[in-house]
DNA sequence: CTGATCTACAACCATTTGGTTGTACAATAT
DNA sequence: ATATTGTACAACCAAATGGTTGTAGATCAG
């Protein structure tokens, strides 16, 4: 079948991106403000590298970007990335809608 | 800080969920219709218990329902699960466009 | 210049994931 | 009664995931 490949492995990434309660919060977190990488490792009990490999997770998914700036690597929300996730969820909501709809003509009729 | 513990793996489980294309693809035909664990196994170029796991981390995530039907398993989707998927990123846009506005302010003030 | 800070990246480890084959059992069909 | 079909589950395997420590390069502060 191979159905819009590029678009599928886009979504695997972005889900597994949100698989993950510390990932999550970050995505929470430079949605509302702006982190440094630094900034963001300095909220979770695990070490730099583990949290630069969540940014690095997110960064591949397009939910957020960094942008350097000094020394510092500034991490940023990308508004895109979630659009894309609640589009696709909103389409499963719609098939949905329209099995339900089906449904109850079903009944009305019986 | 572990903060609601209960939801977030109950969300890990959700995306995690998503984050495969064979799930994403038995989730779109389980919410237009019915499908026997076999009859979904039919569909795609791998073994029947290669899908049966498929099933079982769905059914895991609430994403979809499974009832004996005489010696059939027939799978269908949940809506609660879906709901609740969209209700979270639905919360992130929120916080995005709150973000959005106020910088549009910044820009019309200076 | 020197030291501290921020980042990147490699190597390693345990666990999970996504797949396989094989076995067993219940329900249906012949 | 026997064969077929649908399911469940265990054992196994390779690859990915989520974490660690350690090393090294930039950038900034004193």
């Amino acid at each position: 079948m191979v159905v819009d490949q590029l678009r599928e492995t886009e979504l695997d990434r972005l889900f597994q991106a949100f698989a993950d309660s510390t990932r999550r919060d970050i995505v929470r977190r430079v949605t509302g403000g702006e982190y440094s990488v630094s900034g963001l490792a300095a909220l979770y009990a695990m070490s730099f590298a583990a949290v630069q490999k969540h940014v690095a997770v997110l960064e591949r998914a397009s939910l957020i970007t960094k942008e350097k700036r000094g020394r510092e690597q500034i991490v940023r929300g990308d508004h895109e990335g979630l659009q894309k996730a609640r589009r696709l969820l909103d389409e499963y909501e719609q098939i949905w809608r329209q099995r339900a709809a089906r449904m109850a003509d079903i009944l009305a009729e019986g």
